[in-house]
DNA sequence: TTATAAACAGACCGGTTGTCCTGTTTTGTC
DNA sequence: GACAAAACAGGACAACCGGTCTGTTTATAA
């Protein structure tokens, strides 16, 4: 009865990937050993160290291809297809916070959680993370062009918007996942569609408040 | 020539505390090694033992005594002290970004910092940053609550404003430590100063605001 | 087939970590 | 001054961590 062997670099390569992902989110960088990781994965150290030779390498990977994709799947591709920037971030918050009612926990943000513990470690870490927190913001913001360029969406000023939609998203996941609730994510998002209220919106209430901002606006 | 020695518990006891705050910070509670502590500190492991039998309980001590005032230092009590709670924020965030632009780097929110680290990791840690967290919204949120009782500030929901400028600013922190620029707490404060349009304000510009509430009150 | 490199296995090591333990010194109290 | 408790010193240790190293198996291409 002989051991047969089959080489998978690539499927390896991505199970080694989905448990330090899991594993970063949860314990976080520094408390998840290596040793944990070949375990759950179930993959020697050999083989760990032929795909990733460090532990900062594995980091960097999970950093750049699953929390910058999962930051795009969640955030930049659904804004960019919603209605409106607006519209989009309100969407996103409230899938989120439903999401997370449903799960009965909270892991917090992929990004911000690795940006807290990496960014001060190393200068690559921290490039890398601040760069998906730019492309995140740019996406918002670029919407809100579109938006701007297309139909109506005043005064608001696309990157003060970007900063203060992806601001308000994590911090309110930080206090989420501290306080183990998601509710401050839908107390964050009510605050936050006070901002409306200063200039138009697309969609069903859109008449009523265009109204109000005309007579604000004429004074 | 004799050794002497000077017993002083609570010297001692304020110099692990300083020099473990610090390392908490910069480098986190995983990373920062209690030999190193230790020696920073100057102190032997006997005496470190002897006033913090763990580790835990000395981020314990940490989170208790030292993040709950600062957090009480710089937001609580400049916003309790302020004409009103919009006011407050906007002087905490402008004075927190000043501070950051002329020291040149970006340590992040002490509170958020260590909650990212330890909420999932320890029931205790998440409890006492989670306490953390709802004191300075409560503050704020009575703050609103003050306003409304002795001026105008129309139909902000307490609560919702709390929960936003916390998160924020806590979001902008966030990205202002993994960009390293304090920047995008400026964009965030702009940002977050629109929802003001939506109701009334101490100030100049409080009578025109109000009015366009009482139009939008009675629809 | 055969050579060649990639893919994987698994033991090994030096250094570090947090904690514990035994002793010594200082302080407060009667 | 006697004595108990607190305050401090400093070594010891077992567990663990990340990385390296050598060797074996599998795939690939000539």
């Amino acid at each position: 009865m002989r051991k047969r062997r089959t080489n998978d670099p690539e499927g390896m390569r991505r199970r080694v990937l989905d448990v330090a992902e899991d594993s970063f989110q949860a314990r976080g960088y520094h408390a998840s050993s290596l040793g944990d990781l070949m375990a759950a994965a179930g993959v020697t150290g050999g083989a760990l160290h032929h795909h990733f030779p460090t532990k900062k390498a594995l980091a960097l990977a999970v950093i750049e291809e699953r929390v910058a994709a999962a930051v795009e799947e969640t955030w930049i591709t659904p804004v960019r297809a919603g209605p409106s920037a607006r519209e989009g971030v309100r969407a996103v918050f409230e899938a989120v916070a439903a999401e997370l009612e449903q799960q009965g926990y909270v892991r917090g943000c992929p990004l911000n959680n690795l940006a807290h513990e990496l960014s001060l470690a190393d200068s690559d870490f921290r490039v890398a993370l601040a760069g998906i927190f730019a492309g995140w913001r740019q996406a918002i913001a670029d919407k809100v062009r579109d938006d701007q360029r297309i139909g109506g969406e005043g005064g608001t000023d696309p990157d003060r918007f970007a900063a203060l939609a992806v601001a308000a998203y994590s911090g309110a996941m930080s206090m989420a996942k501290t306080a183990q609730d998601a509710g401050v994510l839908r107390e964050c998002l009510a605050g936050l569609e006070s901002v409306e209220l200063s200039s138009s919106q697309n969609g069903s209430a859109a008449k009523r408040r265009r109204r109000v901002l005309r007579r604000q606006t004429i004074r």
